[in-house]
DNA sequence: TGTACATCAGTGAACGCGCGTTCACTGATGTAC
DNA sequence: TGTACATCAGTGAACGCGCGTTCACTGATGTAC
């Protein structure tokens, strides 16, 4: 069964440009993330979202061509706030180019994510919303690998190995794991989210000491 | 920002007894699957699962009181699937109660268990809706729960620790990355599948010989 | 300074359509005798 | 055996509603002179 392709305008039209377009624009995306908590991602409609912001349906239409460009829009803002979380963390963990740091402070990277997705009204909702709706998951998939791209060059440099395919799965795999963490926190209640914290941290720890283990007692590793 | 609360009936309404019903409800979910795929979770509808299951709507009404019972036998369906492919190799690998080949074996249960996904029509978009979709929630996470408890207490014998909350975590942990394993295998072509699978495996073996030494009193990682 | 005017922002009303759901009904199947 | 009958399975038609989308329009804002 071929996936039949399902191409979608998800720019935005006009921007706005005074002061109350981007009060309404705002007013959009608020509402939009509200209305995915409170009706979900299968029920949410132009005509929710304009009401809950308080204006009438053309004048969302005047921002957004349909329903998916506010939720990309929505989506993209977040993947953008988790990388500024990321790129940060990141550098203060690389001083002077160092990054044998950087495995010691996983847990604090995935805090300050778990803090600022928390933060986000329909945080969770809008990561599953990228993942569930076929027109926005390259918007996920894409930052991921981005973030992943970055880690790897690092890890590169770490385990004496050139940036080939596996380096960039194992970096890959070591985001996605964290985002998975995170995830968990929010979505499932009767887990503790200082234990998965904790363990999510050592997981990621003990894999890439192992690979730096093996790294440095087998020359070069066998796949 | 407190969710609203979403009760939906998601039991089946009339079990099929006779023949033609049985291949009736078959056809429903067969067709749910492939809608899931063709239009998304977003928009998806009974109206839709009928035709293309060559029914009228109110024979699907017969079995289903609505599309979120459509899809939770769906996603029902897999996770059962699932389990059982776990079940499976658990039950193969602990050849008289020895839990200590497990950890050998992890790229088995991965590999296993994405080709019953892939095979499955609209494996990945049944996960993402079971994710994305609140009154499905519960189905995955219950799930998950139970493999990761007998996942728990196997490692709690292994590592001569009781079943506390930490072991729960990192068990859960443990069956948490293997599922992000298998999506990132199928949601991102850019990733070679061989790959993913070997690192995931790694990953998870590392973790657990790392938790052994930890418990063994810091002493060298044993083969 | 005031005001005329261009541009930006948002409205009210309307449309055809697919949605979920229900009804009284016909047709198919299984079984008691 | 045949057939009458109970139960199971599926249909055709209808409903009110919210959906996405567009139109000609009014109102708000910013600026040139």
């Amino acid at each position: 069964m071929v996936p039949v392709k399902r191409e979608v305008e998800l720019l935005e039209k006009n921007k706005p440009r005074q002061e109350r377009a981007k009060r309404t624009y705002e007013s959009i995306l608020s509402a939009a993330a509200e209305l995915l908590v409170e009706v979900g991602v299968e029920r949410i409609s132009t005509n929710l979202v304009a009401e809950r912001a308080g204006i009438t349906v053309p004048a969302l239409y005047r921002y957004f061509p349909n329903k998916y460009a506010v939720l990309h829009a929505l989506g993209a803002g977040l993947m953008d706030a988790q990388n500024r979380v990321f790129q940060a963390w990141f550098e203060r963990n690389m001083k002077d180019g160092d990054p044998s740091g950087l495995m010691l402070n996983v847990r604090e990277l995935l805090a300050e994510t778990l803090e600022l997705t928390r933060k986000q009204t329909g945080g969770i909702e809008i990561v599953q919303a990228l993942r569930a709706v076929a027109p926005l998951r390259e918007v996920r998939l894409e930052s991921h690998r981005r973030v992943a791209e970055q880690f790897a060059s690092t890890a590169s440099a770490l385990l004496d190995r050139p940036v080939d395919e596996v380096i960039v799965t194992q970096a890959r795999l070591t985001i996605e794991v964290g985002y998975a963490v995170v995830e968990m926190c929010i979505e499932d209640e009767t887990l503790s989210a200082e234990h998965l914290l904790n363990e999510g941290a050592e997981l990621v720890r003990y894999y890439w000491e192992g690979l730096l283990a093996a790294a440095l007692g087998d020359g070069p590793t066998p796949g």
